[in-house]
DNA sequence: CTGAAAGCGCTTACAG
DNA sequence: CTGAAAGCGCTTACAG
């Protein structure tokens, strides 16, 4: 049939012998041609269902794996996302990439996620390395900030989505995110209204991309609404920073009766570090965090918080760029999430 | 020059006008052949240093990245690892992806991560996605054992390292892990010799895969030789569980005066219940968690735990596999990177 | 419903 | 040090 013109197919049977067989082996198998066998891999309605229940089970027996490569490399359009991890997974970002994966692994887009390298100056080089799978479209999760990156996304045209701070941002193609300088403007005013009089904040060092800084920023805008002096400190996004920020928050301000920590991490050590201290949690010094991390809710006292769904971010940020790689016109170009204010024990 | 006999270079040159080069393209421009401009990009050592240096100013100046489907779908081995991540990507997992590509990132090879699907019932479906990629070895994270699974990676003779628990097990290829049971023994054992005399354990139910169930084995065995009673709970690995867990061992064991949990995550959780509840830890009850999380030396009181190194363990992983792909013939095939018992003050 | 031809953009192996 | 030819395993677009 098929293989009297195709000298591929003697080769492909001779590399079967190690457990790889190509569509060719297949197709002669069944005695179909190799478009037929695609066709029921793919487009199964087209073929009759006998062909299909032959084609099938040879496709059973033998172990066959399409080769993905090759599809993706021939004509058909790319069916690749590709997202780059930051090189720190916290627990944010693995529920982030779950809501991701959950919604393209219904759809027939496959997900690539490159993991984040350590030698942090290369941020714009992982996303170029990305590009050479020949994505459909990316999923950038905003680590970094690079404007060559940024102008070669948008040069290219490709669809892409980021999630990440959304305050006076202009986005590649799309953003999902919240603003963290109106949450951490929030939870301040929410303290002040808690009674709390001297508000101090423990932020974290900007890691190439802006949240750290917005929620800093937030903050001091609203101490500044309020009419009251700013009191904050900043150091690295460790849980062994937190007692050092106390400490360093007691001497600039030792009245303080509230601190506002920019991370759950931050909160929850520093609550800790006040148990050591015999310090008594809300009574003697609140703690609000931020983030809403699992254990949030489980110290003692549970932490007040501002809650962000990062897994909605996650499946809503590949909806966006499914209904983008499809071509609709109306997808808008930023979607706020929100966040809420969780009070729990700790203010 | 080249291109006169090969009619390709206009169409790609059309494409170009949208953002996307080829070789050809960067070939026609600098004046060489194409396959120089693929030497200039993976064998540079061979083109001399003019034509490096011209073509590599065109490559700059026309943004062009080289098409990674084609490269690897051309007869050139694959430069493809894959991985499977589990569905729920915790703290240790994603230690261990960190360890892994931490690795791969200064070797040539990609590593693919293909984020785990919620739907549980398809893990070997997952990897054989994943085989369709043509990875040169693959990296298990051993989520699931199903054996059809393993029965096909083992035929096709690719390169493979589980990370998983090691005792008893016959690997597909190579395993790197520690003995969960040994670890569990270890652990109950040295309560004992603290002087704890009722020791109950909070174990988690089995995920596909059989570290839980190993722990709990290991506890048992500890009891047998000790000459005692063992006493253990089992519920889903979620801090949720922890305060039933707790109650559930108080009502088999009212005087229970140390809990080994298979977790720290409960371990943590169930010491902020007993928070909650007015018992002292660890004078009234004492606890030993296991895995040593970032939060386990934070807490009030520090957790002892058992110490595993899972960014060692990715990153060995990693190594192995790097080897064991270069065709070495002295790869060990099981690979035992221990663990430690940390005492602080929880027990 | 099924098939023959052409080509996706690279790299290998062979020449010079 | 540089290049022309062939082919990796699929799928698209065209036929019938």
């Amino acid at each position: 049939m098929a293989d009297a013109n195709n000298n591929r197919t003697g080769k492909s049977a001779a590399r079967g012998a190690s457990g790889t067989f190509s569509l060719y082996d297949i197709a002669k198998r069944a005695g179909v041609s190799p478009i037929t066998v695609s066709r029921v891999i793919n487009k199964p309605e087209l073929v009759s269902v006998e062909t299909r229940a032959r084609v099938l089970q040879v496709i059973d027996e033998m172990g066959f794996v399409l080769n993905r490569l090759a599809s993706s490399f021939s004509r058909a359009a790319s069916r690749i996302v590709g997202t780059v991890a930051p090189p720190i997974i916290n627990f944010g970002i693995a529920e982030q990439v779950q809501g991701m994966s959950d919604v393209f692994s219904t759809s027939d887009y496959q997900l690539l996620v490159s993991p984040g390298e350590l030698s942090g100056d290369h941020e714009g080089r992982q996303v170029m390395n990305m590009l050479g799978w020949q994505p459909a479209g990316m999923v950038l999760q905003a680590f970094s900030e690079s404007d060559s990156m940024r102008e070669t996304l948008r040069t290219r045209g490709l669809p892409v989505v980021e999630i990440s701070e959304i305050f006076g941002k202009e986005p590649i193609d799309c953003v999902v995110g919240i603003s963290n300088h109106e949450a951490a403007r929030r939870m301040t005013h929410f303290l002040a209204e808690c009674g709390y009089k001297r508000i101090a904040f423990m932020g974290a060092v900007s890691h190439g991309n802006d949240r750290a800084t917005r929620r800093t920023l937030g903050y001091r805008a609203a101490m500044a609404e309020l009419g009251r002096k700013p009191v904050d400190v900043i150091g690295p996004l460790r849980a062994s920073y937190a007692a050092d920020g106390l400490r360093e928050i007691m001497e600039l301000q030792p009245d303080t009766d509230a601190i506002f920590c920019a991370s759950d991490t931050f909160a929850i050590a520093a609550v800790q570090e006040c148990h050591r201290r015999g310090l008594r949690v809300p009574e003697d010094l609140a703690f609000a965090g931020f983030g809403d991390l699992d254990f949030a809710s489980i110290i003692v006292p549970a932490l007040t918080t501002v809650s962000v769904d990062r897994y909605s971010m996650g499946s809503l940020a590949a909806q966006t760029l499914l209904r983008r790689m499809r071509g609709e016109a109306d997808v808008p170009r930023v979607q706020d999430v929100g966040f809420t204010i969780t009070r729990r024990a700790s203010a």
